[in-house]
DNA sequence: ATACATACC
DNA sequence: TACTGGTATGTAT
């Protein structure tokens, strides 16, 4: 009885993960029961299912381990969490940006498309392109039958006994893909391209610059087909394949349209709005490769992926950037459309009543206690609609590998000469992305599924067969011993590089921060080429996360490009002041980041008391500081190192939003760890916070941003006002109209926030333990940092 | 740092 | 017959 019941649940349970996912477009209204009963009987008693059934089992586990944490919470505690999710949420609705204009574009059904355009045969039939063992994708013919990516073929064809399967042609897919992004950097240069088919744009500035275009430079012609490679069937494809106008189309220029037979002199003006200019867009896609895409129009990223989907295939969603329209659409939204939640996640809310984005923010308070701060964070983003408002630059990567399925492979002596050639395949593109790597993974999978990988970091850096194989033999050697007298029986091994090291140099970490805190030795320890690169490299081993950019440093970067061109103009200036100034005796000499002035002294120690003291002291601020001459100069060559690193690093990810945002739920979410040890460490700093001159009663804190004092000794308390202060003053600022000279403050205290962020940043990244602790403020941006670094983020989503 | 899990295309 | 491959990141130890 009990067996049978728990058989029963077994099967239920197991359902979930094995069966039909119908969350794609193009498999609405399906036979879901039909399709399961065959995906489960042609899985049934594989090893395949067996695995799939123990990862189910444990998924199950975590949710009881979930359910009964969630049993034992709190009426006072859940109250406790409100309160604080509550605070989260509005500091995150103050940094909510509605400005941006993000679009997702997404080919439909790529692999499947360019193999129906290149073979007319298959137009209407059923096809996918993959293998007997596993499909890409599948066009919508054979999407109504249930075959959809990542189903075997063999399952497809009992699914669908017409199924055609073509074989990969990526050679081919890439080719397109050159062709539409090349049509993608006409409106978004710094598009980022998420897969051969796939992108986000920022559409904002195109827009701008659109306004004023004249009609010429949005008139777009149909292809012409008598120069079509394939003539005869070229003119059933057009009617076929180009559905091109769609109704909802605000001033669709239907009557300048050409008329169906006449070729080539046919053209279509678009408008200025987003939605005309990303209808053109897919129109010149469609036009030059055959092929549709659809979009997703929105004010994030997160969102914008959830709009392409939403008229695929072939058409386009806008969401209007009003707070109200995202809130609307995002209540019925259902979770599992989000990018970042799976199908673990999704089973995890499921089991706990939530299933759509409104439920996530009901739940807010009982999910902040139940998931880490990573995911209720990332929750939390979601049940607000908030999502990355800027296209983060490709960052360089992180690992590199290569594995390969086979049938049961079992003789030692074969195994190790598999996973030479896997080495081999593997320096062979480490060599043509010029990589060298200190840690090397070994992945392995045996015949019933069970994965394992081993891995072992090297003090040295490797990048020859030789040097991989020595790694990866060794432990594959030490699996192969640990299991004997047994063989392994593997199904899939694969060779795994990370933990890059740049090539050039690589010197240790602690000359840079000198190096960049001496102006003058910029000059002379090598071009400011080489510190550029420096400073990059140290910048990418500490960007944890390229997904979710929060929306205030989104913005400065956005400002901070902006004001390049015009610190670039000041180069000459910069040279001179650097060569003639100071440039050959600064080496005994740090420049602060704060003040801009010389500390005398190259003890990181003495100079971090100095910078302690510059925080502060609102005197030394270099808006107040009565800035001479010389200081100006200083001021100058110090963003002269800095223009063409610091500023981009800045925008890139140590954004202040998301410190704020970080230090903020950091200090309030794990009180038990975070907040405490804060406190601990930082008693001292508090108490050197206190102004000399007002050491009257009461604690007092002084707000690094506005200078004001705060009646306050609870770190908290105080934190949480920095971070508004600072959200008002940078919305404030970018908010009114460009930073005249009447307006500098703000602006300055922008900047030194951004250096003192550097500046920690530097100084986490090459764990001074000594005295690390600035300020507050400063120890928030650290722990932030150090939080950014260790736990990354993701995002928003999707990239966050 | 390592191992394993989740997610995405 | 037959259930991928590549990359990043989250979670747990």
């Amino acid at each position: 009885m009990m067996d049978n019941g728990a058989t029963s649940t077994k099967e239920e349970r197991f359902l979930s993960r094995m069966a039909l996912n119908d969350n794609k477009a193009g498999m609405e209204g399906l036979d879901r029961d039909k399709i399961n009963k065959i995906i489960m009987e042609s899985s049934k008693g594989s090893k395949f299912y067996e695995n799939e059934l123990k990862r189910e089992q444990q998924v199950n586990r975590r949710i009881e381990k979930m359910m009964l944490q969630k049993a034992q919470i709190t009426e006072q505690q859940l109250k406790k969490a409100q309160v604080q999710v509550e605070k989260t949420a509005s500091v995150l609705e103050m940094s909510r940006d509605l400005s941006r204009v993000i679009v997702h574009v997404d080919m439909d059904a790529f692999y499947a498309a360019v193999e129906m355009r290149d073979c007319p045969e298959l137009k209407d039939k059923p096809m996918a392109v993959g293998s007997m063992s596993m499909l890409s994708t599948s066009n919508y013919h054979a999407r109504k039958y249930g075959v959809r990516a990542a189903m075997p073929g063999f399952i497809a064809k009992k699914l669908c006994p017409n199924l055609v399967i073509v074989s990969t042609n990526f050679d081919k897919y890439r080719a397109v893909s050159d062709e539409i992004r090349e049509i993608f950097a006409d409106y978004d240069p710094h598009f980022q391209p998420m897969s051969l088919d796939e992108a986000y744009l920022d559409f904002t500035d195109h827009l701008e610059q659109r306004q004023s275009w004249p009609e010429s430079s949005r008139t777009h012609r149909y292809r012409s087909r008598s120069i079509t490679e394939l003539p005869q069937e070229s003119a059933l494809e057009e009617t076929d394949l180009s559905p091109v106008l769609f109704e909802d189309s605000p001033n669709s220029s239907l009557g300048l349209l050409g008329s169906e037979g006449a070729a080539g002199d046919a053209f279509e003006v678009f408008g200025t709005s987003v939605e005309e200019a990303v209808r053109e867009m897919r129109f010149r896609i469609e036009q030059k490769t055959r092929l549709t895409a659809s979009a997703g129009i929105a004010p994030n990223t997160m969102l914008a992926k959830v709009c392409s989907d939403k008229n695929k295939p072939n058409g386009q969603y806008r969401l209007p950037s009003t707070r109200e329209a995202v809130m609307d659409f995002i209540e019925n939204l259902p979770v599992r459309k989000v990018c970042g939640i799976g199908k673990v996640s999704e089973k995890m809310l499921n089991a706990l009543s939530i299933s759509t984005c409104s439920h996530l923010g009901q739940q807010m308070a009982l999910l902040s206690l139940l998931f880490s701060e990573t995911s209720w964070h990332h929750f939390m983003e979601v049940s607000l609609g908030l999502g990355s408002t800027f296209i983060p630059r490709h960052e360089e990567r992180k690992s590199m590998s290569t594995e390969r399925t086979f049938r049961e492979l079992s003789k030692a002596e074969e195994q190790f000469s598999l996973c030479r050639e896997l080495c081999e395949d593997l320096a062979e593109d480490m060599k043509k992305e010029d990589l060298k790597a200190k840690t090397v993974t070994l992945k392995l999978k045996n015949v019933n599924f069970e994965v394992k990988t081993r891995a072992l970091t090297l003090p040295y850096a490797v990048a020859t067969v030789d040097e991989i194989f020595a790694v990866a033999k060794d432990l594959l050697k030490t699996e192969i011993e640990n299991e004997s007298p047994q063989p392994l029986r593997l199904r899939l091994m694969g060779v795994r590089v990370s933990a890059f090291v740049s090539l050039d140099d690589k010197k240790p970490l602690q000359k840079s921060i000198i190096g960049f805190l001496q102006p003058g030795k910029t000059e002379s320890s090598g071009s400011s080429k080489d510190m550029h690169q420096n400073l990059e490299k140290e910048n990418h081993s500490l960007q944890a996360s390229p997904l979710v950019c929060p929306p205030l440093m989104q913005k400065y970067q956005r400002k901070e490009e902006a004001v390049k061109s015009s610190t670039k103009a000041n180069d000459n200036k910069n040279a001179h002041a650097s060569t003639s100034g100071c440039g050959g005796t600064s080496s005994e000499t740090l420049t602060c980041p704060v003040c801009f002035r010389r500390v005398e002294t190259t003890d990181l120690n003495i100079f971090n008391s100095h910078i302690d003291h510059c925080l502060n002291d609102p005197t030394r601020k270099p808006n107040q500081s009565t800035a001479s001459d010389s200081e100006s100069d200083l001021d100058l060559e110090n963003d002269h190192q800095e223009s063409e690193v610091v500023h981009r690093r800045r925008g890139e990810c140590e954004a202040e939003g998301e410190m704020s945002k970080n230090s903020e739920e950091l200090s309030r979410d794990s009180p038990h760890e975070g907040q405490q040890s804060l406190k601990n460490r930082d008693s001292k700093d508090v108490t050197s916070q206190q102004p000399q001159s007002c050491n009257s009663k009461g604690p007092v804190l002084i707000c690094p941003v506005c200078q004001l004092t705060q009646e306050t000794d609870d770190l908290t308390v105080f934190n949480h006002h920095v971070d508004l202060c600072l959200n008002q003053q940078v919305l404030h600022e970018l908010g009114g109209q460009t930073s005249s000279s009447r307006n500098p403050p703000a602006v300055k205290n922008i900047n030194i926030r951004g250096k003192c962020v550097y500046y920690m940043k530097l100084f986490s990244t090459f764990s001074l333990n000594t005295n690390p602790i600035l300020c507050t403020f400063s120890l928030c941006c650290m722990t932030a940092l150090e939080t950014r670094c260790e736990h990354n983020v993701g995002i928003l989503s999707p990239f966050k």
